[in-house]
DNA sequence: CGGCCTCGAGTTCC
DNA sequence: CTCGAGGCCG
C-alpha cells in the first residue's frame, strides 16, 4: 500500500518537475508540489526501503567524501571546428555537398551554442546512472551527485520504451537572472562574486557538497547522444525529438534548414537576438542532419566534417592586466584604470578599462600581473569582471598611492566614501581636466578638443579659462600642424563660444556637485551670478534639487577669492553671467512629459533627438522611472528597455519619435 | 527612517 | 553605462 503510494508520488513529482523545468508549463501550483513532496519525504523516512534512485528526494545525495572520480566516456565527446564568417559556412557547405556527391539533398540542424559546460549523462534502463564533465573528451569527472540536484535533468527517462543504455549529451548552464541573484547573495555574504555565468556553473558543479549545488540556479539542455543500445536513431533532428519525448529539455530555438542562404540568415538573426535571452550563447552549432551522411563525411583530426561551430566575436575575453595606473579627475578624485594587453572583445580591441576605486579592485580580487576576464558592458564600455584563475606568483593586492601622482600632496579618503581624492585645489589635474570639460562639454567648442588642450597646457600657453579666451592666432601658428586656416578657425570658435548661455557657463565652472541639471536650476532660480554669489546657504537651499550638502559646497565655492577673480575675469572677457531667453524652460505641447532615449537612432543623433523633444517642452532624462512618459528605443538598446518593461513604461520607436516632433 | 528617484562624475572607442 | 550619494517624499 505505502509502496504503491510512494511510486505514485514519485511519478507525479517527476512529471510536475518535467512540466515546470522542461516544458515550462506547470499544471499544479507550488503548494501542491510541496505538499506531495513532503508526503513522499515522510513516507521514505518511515520506510527507507522504499527509496529509489529516481526519487525526487534523492536530488541532493550524500556529500562526496573525496575528490571526483575519473570516468571514461563510452564514446568520445569531440570538439567542433570553428568558423567565424558567413563565407566560411558557405565554403564548408560546398565541401559537404562535394564529398557526399550524388546530388543528394543535405539538411542541416541549427542550435544555439550555449556558453556552459558540456556533460555526458549515462542512463541505464532509463535511470540516470552516471553524469560526468566533458574533461578532455575521453575522460571526465564523475559529478553525478551534483548533476542530480539540477531539476531540468531527468532522473528517469519518460516513456516505457527506455533503451538499455544511452549516453545523453548536453550543456549545463546558469540562467542570467539566477546568476545575478547568486552574485548579489555572495556579495551580501561578504564573498567574492563569480565573474561570469559559465564560471559560476562550473564552480557549482564541482562543489564537494551537493546541497550547495542544489541552491545554485543551474539548468540543462540536451543536444545529442553518444553510445546507445536499444534506441532507433537515424538523424540528429529525429534524435532531438526523441530526447524531448523522453523528458529531456531541448532548446526551443533549434531548427532544421535546407539551404545555406537560410543558415546564413539565421546566424545573422541570432547575433541580434543573443542579448535578449536569459542565457549566454557564444555561437551557433550547425550539423548535417542525417546520420548516414554524417558517417560518410567522417572526421578530420578528431573533428567531425559534418558539423561546424559558428562563433561570433566574443563578448568577453581573457587578457593580462599589465598595470594599474591612476588618473586624477577634474574634481580631484583618484581614478585607477587598467592597462591591458590588447585583446579583441566584441569586434574591437581593448587596451584599457576603468577600475573605479580601490575597494572595487580588491572586491574583484584582481592584481597587477594577473590574467583577467574583460567584457564590454552594455555593448561599449570595457570592464574587468574578475580574475581568470589564480593569482600569478609574486603579485600583491592593489593599494592606492598615499600621495597624488601629479602634485605629490597627500591624498584623503573621507570616512564612508569610496573615492580617494587629492585635496590640493591647485593640483594641475583639476585645471587641465576642467579645461577639457569646458571645451568638450560645457562650451563644446568646434575644432578644440582634448588633444589640443593638453598640448596648450604642456606648453604653458593655456593654464586657465581666461587664458583660453586670450589665446591668439599667432600663438597657435607656432604649433606643429597649425596653418593659417586651422588657427583662424580655432580662434574663431573659441570667440563664438563666449555666447553660450549662462547655465552652461555655470556648469563649466566646475563647482562641486553642480552638473547639467543643477546648473540649469541655479540659473533659473537666481537669474544671475551676482545674486547666486551673494546668496547664503539657506537661500541656495530654496533652489530645486539642492539640500544642505550641495548648498554648502556652492556657497563655499563662491566665497573663495580665486573663484571670485575667475568669475570677474571671464565676465570682462565677455562671457554671460545673466540668465537669458535660452535659460528659460520651454513651453510646448510636450511640457510635463518625460522621455528617455536609448540605442542608436537612424536619422537622428541622440543629441538631436534630445533637442527636438526639449524644444517642444519635454524633459529628456537618462534614467527610466515610473514617471517616464515613454522610452524611445533605437538599435541595439541597452538595459533600459528591460527597466521600462518592468516599470510598465511604453516603448516607442524612432517613427513614434518622428511623429511626436513632427519631422518626417 | 527607508526607499525611490535623480543627479553627478568618470569613462572607451573610433 | 554604472555606481554612489544627495534629495525628497511618505
Amino acid at each position: 500500500m505505502t509502496s504503491s503510494r510512494a511510486a505514485e508520488l514519485r511519478n507525479l513529482l517527476n512529471r510536475w518537475l518535467h512540466e515546470y523545468h522542461v516544458l515550462d508549463e506547470p499544471s499544479v501550483d507550488d503548494a501542491t508540489y510541496d505538499h506531495a513532496y513532503d508526503e513522499l519525504v515522510e513516507l521514505e523516512r518511515e520506510h527507507p526501503e522504499l527509496v529509489t534512485p529516481d526519487s525526487p528526494t534523492q536530488r541532493v545525495g550524500a556529500p562526496a567524501s573525496a575528490r571526483f572520480q575519473k570516468v571514461s566516456h563510452l564514446t568520445a565527446m569531440g570538439s567542433l571546428e570553428k568558423v567565424t564568417t558567413e563565407e566560411a559556412i558557405e565554403k564548408w557547405a560546398d565541401d559537404v555537398r562535394k564529398r557526399l556527391g550524388d546530388g543528394a539533398s543535405v539538411a542541416y540542424v541549427l542550435e544555439p551554442k550555449i556558453d556552459g559546460l558540456a556533460i555526458n549523462l549515462t542512463y541505464e534502463e532509463g535511470v540516470l546512472a552516471r553524469g560526468a564533465t566533458r574533461g578532455d573528451g575521453e575522460v571526465g569527472e564523475d559529478v553525478t551527485i551534483n548533476l542530480r540536484t539540477i531539476p531540468a535533468i531527468p532522473l528517469r527517462m519518460l516513456g516505457s520504451d527506455a533503451p538499455r543504455l544511452i549516453e545523453v549529451r548536453g550543456e549545463v548552464y546558469m540562467p542570467l537572472a539566477g546568476f545575478r541573484l547568486l552574485n548579489e547573495r555572495l556579495v551580501g555574504e561578504g564573498k567574492k562574486p563569480t565573474p561570469n555565468p559559465r564560471n559560476a556553473a562550473a564552480g557549482s558543479l564541482r562543489q564537494k557538497n551537493p546541497s550547495i549545488t542544489a541552491q545554485r540556479p543551474l539548468s540543462f539542455w540536451a543536444y545529442g547522444v553518444g553510445a546507445h543500445e536499444g534506441a532507433e536513431l537515424t538523424s540528429h533532428w529525429q534524435t532531438l525529438q526523441w530526447l524531448r519525448e523522453h523528458g529531456f529539455p531541448i532548446n526551443p530555438f533549434v531548427e532544421r534548414l535546407e539551404t545555406v542562404e537560410e543558415i546564413a540568415e539565421r546566424c545573422r538573426a541570432w547575433e541580434r537576438r543573443r542579448t535578449e535571452l536569459d542565457y549566454e550563447i557564444d555561437g551557433i552549432v550547425i550539423k548535417v542532419d542525417d546520420y548516414a551522411q554524417q558517417e560518410r563525411l567522417g572526421a578530420l583530426h578528431q573533428r567531425p566534417r559534418w558539423a561546424r561551430a559558428f562563433k561570433w566575436a566574443p563578448m568577453t575575453a581573457t587578457t593580462r592586466l599589465e598595470k594599474i595606473l591612476i588618473r586624477v579627475g577634474r574634481t580631484g578624485a583618484l581614478n585607477p584604470w587598467a592597462l591591458l594587453e590588447p585583446v579583441e572583445v566584441g569586434g574591437v580591441t581593448i587596451s584599457r578599462a576603468t577600475l573605479h576605486n580601490e575597494e572595487d579592485i580588491n572586491r574583484k580580487d584582481i592584481r597587477e600581473g594577473d590574467d583577467v576576464i574583460v567584457q564590454r558592458a552594455g555593448d561599449v564600455i570595457p570592464q574587468i569582471v574578475g580574475p581568470a584563475g589564480r593569482h600569478k606568483r609574486g603579485t600583491k593586492p592593489f593599494k592606492m598611492p598615499s600621495h597624488c601622482p601629479l602634485c605629490g600632496v597627500e591624498v584623503v579618503k573621507p570616512e564612508g566614501e569610496a573615492m580617494h581624492r587629492c585635496p590640493n585645489r591647485a593640483c594641475p589635474s583639476r585645471g587641465l581636466e576642467s579645461l577639457i570639460n569646458w571645451v568638450q562639454a560645457a562650451a563644446d567648442i568646434d575644432g578644440v578638443g582634448e588633444q589640443l588642450v593638453r598640448r596648450l597646457w604642456e606648453l604653458g600657453l593655456v593654464r586657465s579659462l581666461p587664458e583660453l579666451y586670450r589665446l591668439t592666432k599667432e600663438q597657435l601658428l607656432e604649433l606643429d600642424g597649425f596653418g593659417e586656416t586651422s588657427a583662424t578657425n580655432a580662434v574663431n570658435s573659441i570667440a563664438v563660444s563666449k555666447a553660450i548661455p549662462f547655465r552652461r557657463v555655470l556648469f563649466g565652472l566646475n563647482i562641486p556637485d553642480v552638473g547639467w541639471v543643477t546648473a540649469q536650476n541655479l540659473a533659473r532660480h537666481f537669474g544671475s551670478v551676482d545674486r547666486l554669489a551673494a546668496a547664503t546657504q539657506e537661500e541656495i537651499m530654496e533652489c530645486e534639487g539642492i539640500g544642505p550638502e550641495r548648498a554648502e559646497a556652492i556657497a563655499e565655492w563662491f566665497a573663495d577669492d580665486d573663484n571670485e577673480r575667475l568669475v570677474a575675469e571671464l565676465r570682462s572677457l565677455g562671457l554671460r553671467f545673466e540668465a537669458g531667453e535660452e535659460d528659460r524652460p520651454v513651453e510646448g505641447p510636450l511640457t510635463g512629459k518625460q522621455y528617455v532615449v536609448t540605442g542608436t537612432l537612424v536619422s537622428f543623433s541622440r543629441e538631436q533627438a534630445r533637442e527636438a523633444l526639449e524644444a517642444l517642452g519635454a524633459k529628456v532624462s537618462d534614467n527610466v522611472s515610473k514617471k517616464t512618459t515613454g522610452v524611445i528605443v533605437g538599435e541595439s538598446p541597452g538595459s533600459k528597455v528591460a527597466k521600462a518593461e518592468k516599470a510598465g513604461v511604453p516603448l516607442l520607436t524612432e517613427d513614434d519619435l518622428k511623429a511626436l516632433v513632427g519631422e518626417l
